[in-house]
Parts: structure tokens; sequence; C-alpha cells
DNA sequence: TGAACGTGCAACCATATGGTTGTATATGGG
DNA sequence: CCCATATACAACCATATGGTTGCACGTTCA
């Protein structure tokens, strides 16, 4: 019976959650060479204004992107900390794999580091 | 209006979203190291057999974990090719961020690669 | 052979997700 | 000041998800 679902479980989870969308990555993606505004995201895709807000603040709240206001606008930046964030916790399983793991609990111990 | 939602596209979408959930993260970091069987992952979470072997299903339909028949059970073995897969996307991500990436089109291309 | 075990799967339920439309609020420009 | 624009958000809907229980089926073994 592991011990799961503490705070750093949760955000892990917003986290991939937020990548499992074609249209999600398609903002990190787009957002991590240049900034765009909510309209400008919105004009890209076959659906409605409403729904892009909707994606751009699921990934607000996952960390991959962050808003920052500009008189009437949001400009949506991507967040490359939150790239590595998954990267590291990536790096982690394959270390698993690779025996790397030097501390027994690291093996326990899920992402709340 | 960017073309999206091919085949590769729904492969990552069910990649992310079976490393979105805490208990199927676990199954995979516990199968990396050693094979274990259904009912043995199912006796180490708070919750129905059945329930447990949905997530194995799920994780095996985004390649993360395959299955081995031996006798009347099923030896459940994470794979580390599809967590090398997802490293491989996120670190798409970081070449972009960095300016990495050589071709133009590649900003555009998705995870068809 | 028959009982117990391991697994798979269907049916069901509550909630989450991803889309829609409509409305409210704030900012910028004429 | 008014109007258009940019965003946010609520209400609603269909479908997906994650859990449950119950049952079917193959395998092991007494």
């Amino acid at each position: 019976m592991v011990a799961r679902s503490n705070d750093a479980t949760a955000e892990v989870d917003r986290l991939f959650r937020a990548l499992a969308d074609g249209t999600r990555r398609d903002i990190v993606r787009r957002t991590l060479t240049r900034e765009a505004t909510v309209s400008e995201l919105a004009a890209s895709y076959d659906m409605s204004f409403a729904a892009v807000q909707k994606h751009v603040a699921v990934l607000e709240r996952a960390g991959l992107v962050t808003k920052h206001p500009q008189g009437r606008e949001r400009l949506v930046r991507g967040n490359p900390d939150a790239i590595r964030r998954a990267q590291a916790l990536l790096d982690r399983y394959e270390d698993i794999w690779r025996g790397r793991v030097e501390r027994l609990d690291a093996l326990l111990a899920d992402e709340d580091t």
C-alpha cells in the first residue's frame, strides 16, 4: 500500500495531463519561441475563442505557460522550466530502469523532490 | 489553422495521458525494475483488482508496459522505450525554446517523426 | 474432476473534460 | 463619451475517465 496523492503528485498529474492534448502542446510550442496573445492563439485553431482560452488556463495551472497583462491583452509565454521539470521526472524513470538509483527509498518516492 | 490530430498525435496523447495518474506512474516505476503480476500490483493499492487491471490496460495501450502471459498470470513489464519516447518529445520542446531547431518546418511539425 | 485462483470484461455510476453560446468587465481609440 | 476589442467566466451538453460489482473463462492443483 504505497503512500500516494500528495500535493506534488497532483502537480505532476496536472503537468502531464496538460501535455496530453495536441492543441495544448501546440500552444506551448508556439509560445516557447514567441509570446502570443490569447486572440492570436485562438485564430490558429478551429474552435471557439472560449475553448482556446480554457486550454490556456489549463496550461497556466500546470505551469507550462505564464500570462502577462499588457493593456487589454494577455501575452502568453511558454515556460521552459515546466518542460524541464517534466524532463527531470522522466529522467528519474530512466535512472530507475538503469538501476542507477542509489538510495532505496528513491524507488518508493514519487515526485516529491 | 495548424494541421493536427493525426495518428501520431493520438499516440502522444495516450502517452502523456497515461502518465497523468499517480497510480499508473507508480506501476510503471515498479515494473521498470522488476516485472510483477497484475495481482501483485493490485495488492499494492487501495482499490479493487478491476481498477488496477484497468490502469494496467491504459498503460499497455500507451506502450508504457507490456504484458507477458505466464500460465494463468500476466507478467507486467515496464517499457523503457516509451519513457525515452516521451523524453525525446520533451527534448524537442527544449530545442525549440533554445532556438536549436534548424529546419523551419520542424517548428510546425508536431510529433509525427 | 472440481474448486480455487488470475485475469478480462461488461454494466453501471459519479465526476471531469472539452466543447459550445452567452454575458460581464476592462481597455483603447475616435 | 461610445463603441469596438480582448479577455474572463458561467451555464450547458456530450463524452471520457476512474471507480465499483458481477460474471465468464482459462489455468493450476488437490
